[in-house]
RNA sequence: GGAGAGGUGGCAGAGUGGUCGAAUGCGCGGGUUUGCUAAACCCGUGAGCUCGUAAGGGUUCCGCAGGUUCAAAUCCUGUCCUCUCCGCCA
């Protein structure tokens, strides 16, 4: 969230960007009851001023009379601070509730506009289109005829949406973990196989709203957990109300977890297959920075990002996203869309978000600079490294020959132990 | 899952109703002393919000959330976490 003095102060700056970024906040009534608030919270402290006060000199009273008198007077004081914090409770979480419904500032350089059509291609893979002699096929047919991918098994297990990879999808599952793991921690990334399940609190704190009918996140019955949605939550969780020395940033992680979504109200949409499904496993790049840092280390994550597309062999476009379409919590993002012949169009293989110090704020992450008084809030960053179904499907989508086979790209050939996978005989 | 013990400042660790934002030690910062370093000694040293140009003041915070009381680190309830022992288990 943002901090609301900056809001009070830049009302009109907040205010623009709600409508840039397609957003309804209420700023004027927030902007109302945080002046209100304020205006309470001050009396409510010259109240507990006089309290105080009151009942240090019950000690020292010297008279039975004086004693009760003052004993007196700290209860109605007691009963009047009761009264006027209960008032400001009920404000206080209605000034919360309004701020959290504010997005994040967008980086003056996004490109403007109300959803993605307004994002624009800012660059490209180093792998050109493939050109095939003959019709391709997609990821869901293609698996079909080598017996990759189980989505009836998937769907009478778990319902529609699940699936069961099978044998050399298994393999390229697995190398793709281990090829963006190591790739990372080469980088100086910090490996972490994180929960699959956190807290509800923390879950907040990143940006992801647990309950209600629009959610995407699937809650635990009778418990405040929650299946994750990315490690983004569970890495961001991990320092939330902490203050970490300035000395130790940045602080680079990659993350392994699987992913739930629920997916509602995504149906109809480009959803064939694998490309958008409940669960799949996911390498997550996360990064804690000082605030001069975020843009340096925001490009950090989006070449890694393009260095291990590149590395796969797969054609890809980087996506400058628009206002519109960032958003609660992201100051600027980049996604990558790896061309998918099967749809023969670009489809979303990964993400990479500039939070500021948005994320941090809710978390209550902080750094503190040696010897200087006071703390302040990191800047978050997330990208993906690799979402394991969505980079399936561009994999076998590119790496597809006439006979339905499928090309092992080579950096995953010493994982997966063969160079082609193909029909069995 | 059962039985105990405990969660206090950067760390260790006192504190069982008012004199406690909290002893003491360590660490850290500054200073005195001093060929240099060390030692010794002295001073300082948590965070949030808020008022103030500042100096400084007010307020909140002793895992978290409630409760009792004029007054809570201290008493009560719930909850989370950690440790030890037992049971179960990959």
């Amino acid at each position: 969230m943002l901090d609301r003095k900056f809001i009070l102060e830049n009302a009109d700056a907040v205010k623009l960007n709600c409508k840039n970024r397609n957003v309804t906040a209420d700023v004027d009534r927030f902007i109302a009851l945080e002046t209100e608030r304020r205006e309470g919270q001050r009396r409510l402290e010259e109240l507990n001023q006089e309290a105080n006060a009151t009942a240090k000199k019950v000690g020292k009273c010297t008279t039975p009379e004086e004693r009760s008198a003052t004993i007196e007077l700290g209860k109605k004081l007691r009963e009047q601070i009761s009264q006027l914090a209960s008032v400001l409770k009920n404000t206080e979480v209605e000034v919360d509730l309004l701020q959290r419904s504010i997005p994040n500032m967008a980086h003056p350089d996004a490109p403007v506009g109300d959803d993605d059509t307004a994002n624009t291609a800012c660059g490209y893979g180093k792998t050109p289109l493939p050109k095939f002699d003959f019709t391709p096929l997609d990821h869901v047919e293609l698996a079909k005829g080598l017996d990759l991918i189980d989505f009836e098994g998937g769907a009478r297990v778990a319902g529609a949406g699940f699936y069961f990879l099978k044998n050399e999808a298994v393999l390229l599952e697995l190398a793709l973990q281990q090829y963006a793991v190591s790739f990372l921690m080469k980088r100086g990334f910090i490996p972490a196989s994180t929960p699959d399940l956190a807290k509800n609190e923390i879950l907040q704190g990143t940006g992801y709203i647990p309950r209600g009918n629009e959610t995407q996140i699937y809650s635990i019955e009778n418990t405040d957990l929650s299946l994750v949605a990315t490690a983004e939550i569970t890495l961001g969780g991990l320092l939330a109300g902490r203050v970490i020395d300035a000395e130790e940033l940045p602080l680079k992680f990659c993350g392994t977890s699987h992913c739930f979504r629920t997916e509602a109200g995504a149906a109809g949409r480009a959803s064939r297959g694998l490309y958008r499904v409940h669960q799949f496993t996911k390498i997550e790049m996360f990064a804690f920075t000082l605030p001069e840092h975020s843009e340096a280390m925001h490009s950090e994550l989006l070449s890694m990002e393009r260095e291990i597309f590149d590395n796969l062999g797969l054609p890809y476009r980087v996506v400058d996203t628009a206002t519109g379409d960032l958003g609660g919590p992201a100051y600027r993002k980049f996604d990558l869309e790896a061309w998918m012949p099967g749809r023969g169009d670009y489809g979303e293989v990964t993400s990479t978000s500039n939070c500021t110090d948005y994320q941090a704020r809710r978390l209550n992450a902080r750094y503190k600079i040696k010897d200087e008084r006071g703390t302040h809030f990191l800047h978050t960053l997330n990208g993906t490294a690799i979402a394991v179904s969505r980079a399936l499907v561009a994999i076998m989508e590119n790496y597809q020959r006439a006979d339905g086979s499928i090309v092992v790209p080579e950096v995953l050939r010493p994982c997966v132990g063969c160079d082609l996978i193909e029909r069995k005989k």
